[in-house]
DNA sequence: GCGACGATCATCT
DNA sequence: GATGATCGTCGCG
């Protein structure tokens, strides 16, 4: 059921970020299991992006965990408060990622409304990547941790997107130069109620 | 429903 | 010392 490692290692990130829709990301943090259908992905292609933290092959002690291989989790803070989930691709010496943006919610609703602090907006419970990885109990603590363990995967139901109802279009929130700041390196299922914006 | 804005701190210069 | 791969709230109408 689980993804297994080598889906992480081959194929180009951008790829992987489209392939990703449709998956089913899971996390079991303090004993209870929360998830959902990822709806909204973006692709971080180091080194020559200059989005990513590894732009330019930069390597620091923050974004080590870029250079890992393929199929483990880089989580860093944002500004200073919020938690962001990346999933690490490529070969081990690559420094790829990709960032979850946002989930539609199916399991463990009831531990995400109280992780998130209020039960009335389940549209809102992983609507973004800090939501996100709140709403799953991510914190930076789990940075480096393998996507086969049992503490966050991801599972292939078969639920395939057609490519037409996958929409390709600029990152969010980047300050960059072009020709990155306008590449359309975010994919999001069209029509979803659950990503962050349209 | 939408735009503006302040919060808040790890990280890098 | 400056800067974010963001979010929730507020005011508007």
């Amino acid at each position: 059921m689980k993804v297994p490692e080598s889906f992480y290692q081959s194929g180009d990130v951008v790829t992987l970020s489209a392939q990703l829709l449709g998956k089913h990301l899971f996390t079991l943090v303090e004993g209870e299991l929360t998830g959902g259908v990822i709806v909204e992905t973006e692709a971080y292609r180091g080194p020559e992006d200059m989005g990513s933290h590894a732009f330019n092959h930069r390597r620091t002690a923050r974004n080590e965990t870029m250079y890992t291989k393929g199929g483990v989790v880089y989580m860093y803070i944002c500004y200073g408060i919020h938690d962001m989930l990346n999933i690490v691709t490529g070969e081990e010496g690559e420094s790829h990622a990709i960032l979850i943006r946002a989930i539609e919610p199916t399991v463990g609703l009831d531990i995400m409304r109280l992780r998130r602090g209020f039960e009335n907006d389940d549209r809102r419970l992983c609507k973004g990547p800090g939501a996100l990885a709140k709403a799953l109990g991510l914190k930076k603590i789990h940075n480096g941790i393998s996507l086969q363990s049992n503490q966050i995967w991801i599972e292939d139901r078969g639920d395939l997107i057609a490519p037409e109802n996958i929409v390709a279009c600029p990152r969010i929130g980047l300050n960059i130069e072009e020709p990155y700041r306008s590449i359309p390196w975010r994919f999001y299922i069209k029509g979803n109620k659950y990503i962050s914006r349209s």
